[in-house]
RNA sequence: GGAGGGGUUCCCGAGUGGCCAAAGGGAUCAGACUGUAAAUCUGACGCGAAAGCUUCGGUGGUUCGAAUCCACCCCCCUCCA
């Protein structure tokens, strides 16, 4: 492998698989090439499950490529069965339509798009797809592909042959549409590369025949691994769901809090998956943390590395302000602005009525997301676990309501940030 | 169509008439220890502040009393056709 690019892919343990591996460092290195990594709308929204993809695609283009973000208008309406253990719901057009308009949004936050020749550029396979008649897809795509080689792959085959699943002509017909996306890229704009997940592998590699059978092109495919955690759970989900990119459904504070508390077994690898350090400064920085005793400083690098590529500087700043305030426990230091900012900035906040108060703290906080029934509020006051500015509560505190979000003990007149455990916080606004 | 096995609280899984809100494990939440870690230990873990209320695929029934027995129905698995 000579290319430097894939070789630092390679030791930020980005590859999965690569087709083509013999020809694709020299053709890497032979000028500026076109690639593509594909993302579907199956949100208003992509999750940090797209981060690896789309961080990839900004890498090529950091080492002189020009990206190609394909946002799935087509393909999103079919739905991808790879590796799904259940044939998925279909969305409407028009549902799908604002989906896709949300999602070029977002991944045009991650490429350049005024880069001389390596300038990115967002398509949307509904272009070619959708004034496409049946007969001519099944004339001269359809006709490519064998059915018997389609059911071999691995990624359909769970569905295939497990009996109580299945798999409708629809979803099985979505690897020649993908497919079709690559050629056609390789054609219109002389892509030559495809980038996925590896549960894409299947897709690319049916690209891959589909270009050199229509237009005897050569191309190329490389899959980056599933992002895993050490302890066997699943990367991208906290007690409060899918870690999203958009802030309006994950704040910069919990995406930043996310990585902040990555394990210290995972956090090394992740910052080589998701952020542009360079290897040798992260193999540093793991080596720091070895020697000092105590706290590691990665996950903060990680954190704010992340926070930053995803949410800007100014969704860095607020989800630090918000970090700094609330774990530090000085919350008297927080100006009335400031507190104004921590609602705005994403932290959890309700407003109460003094005059219409729940009867009992455990209705309070668990109608406040806090926790999930009265018995864990119980639990957290009977341990001294639930503060309120910073003043602990008991059991005893449990119907006194009122007394407990009296303005005097309120910050202004108004704020009770209210906390239990060591991490769940919720800010109160008395109106 | 025939024969057998099974559906239990978030998950796995015990429980075959009262001692069952239902063993055990996992997950989760909280406490201690720490670093807003890991590991470990402790507590909680259907809902409810409590009294109490609602659960064991569904519907009816037997019984003082049913997750447990009976009838019918639904769903899943295995084997045979």
């Amino acid at each position: 492998m000579s290319s430097a690019l894939l070789t630092d892919l390679q030791d930020r343990g980005l590859i999965f698989q690569m087709a083509g591996e013999d020809k694709l460092p020299a053709w890497l290195d032979g000028g500026t090439r076109t690639l593509y990594c594909g993302f579907d709308p199956t949100a208003d929204s992509l999750h940090i499950g797209s981060l690896v993809p789309l961080l990839t695609l900004r890498r090529f283009q950091l080492a002189g490529h020009r990206p190609l973000a394909l946002v799935g208008g087509a393909t999103g309406l079919i739905g991808d069965p790879s590796f799904k253990a259940q044939e998925r719901q279909l969305n409407t057009p028009e549902v799908i339509a604002g989906w896709v308009e949300k999602i070029r949004q977002q991944v045009s936050r991650f490429v350049e798009f005024d880069a001389g020749p390596a300038s990115a550029e967002v398509v949307n396979n509904l272009d070619w797809t959708q004034d496409m008649d049946v007969l001519t897809f099944l004339r001269d795509v359809g006709k490519h592909f064998s059915v018997n080689a389609m059911i071999q792959k691995e990624s359909v085959r769970q569905r295939i042959e497990r009996e109580g699943s299945g798999i409708s002509f629809t979803e099985f017909t979505y690897m020649i549409l993908q497919s079709f996306d690559f050629a056609e890229l390789s054609r219109r704009y002389d892509c030559s590369l495809q980038l996925g997940g590896s549960d894409q592998w299947g897709n690319i590699t049916g690209g891959i025949d589909l270009a050199r059978r229509m237009y005897g092109k050569q191309v190329f495919g490389l899959t980056m691994p599933l992002v895993t955690k050490a302890d066997g759970t699943k990367f991208g989900k906290t007690e409060s769901g899918t870690v999203w990119l958009d802030p309006a459904r994950t704040s910069p504070y919990a995406f930043y809090q996310f990585w902040l508390n990555t394990a210290d077994v995972d956090v090394y690898r992740f910052l080589k998956y998701f952020t542009f350090l360079p290897v040798a400064t992260i193999d540093a920085l793991q080596r720091a943390d070895e020697e000092r005793q105590g706290r590691p400083e990665a996950q903060a690098v990680l954190a704010r590395e992340v926070t930053a590529l995803v949410h800007g500087d100014a969704g860095l700043a607020a989800a630090q302000r918000i970090t700094d305030a609330l774990f530090s426990g000085e919350l008297a230091q927080l100006s009335e602005s400031d507190l104004q900012q921590l609602r705005q900035d994403g932290l959890p906040a309700s407003e109460l009525e003094p005059g219409s108060l729940p009867a009992t703290l455990t209705h309070l906080l668990t109608d406040a997301g806090m926790a999930a029934s009265g018995k864990q509020v119980k639990d957290a006051l009977g341990r001294q676990a639930v503060f309120f500015n910073g003043r602990a509560l008991g059991w005893e505190d449990n119907d006194r309501v009122a007394q407990c979000l009296d303005r005097s003990l309120a910050l202004y007149g108004r704020f009770v940030i209210a906390r239990l455990g060591k991490k769940k916080y919720h800010l109160f606004e008395l109106v």
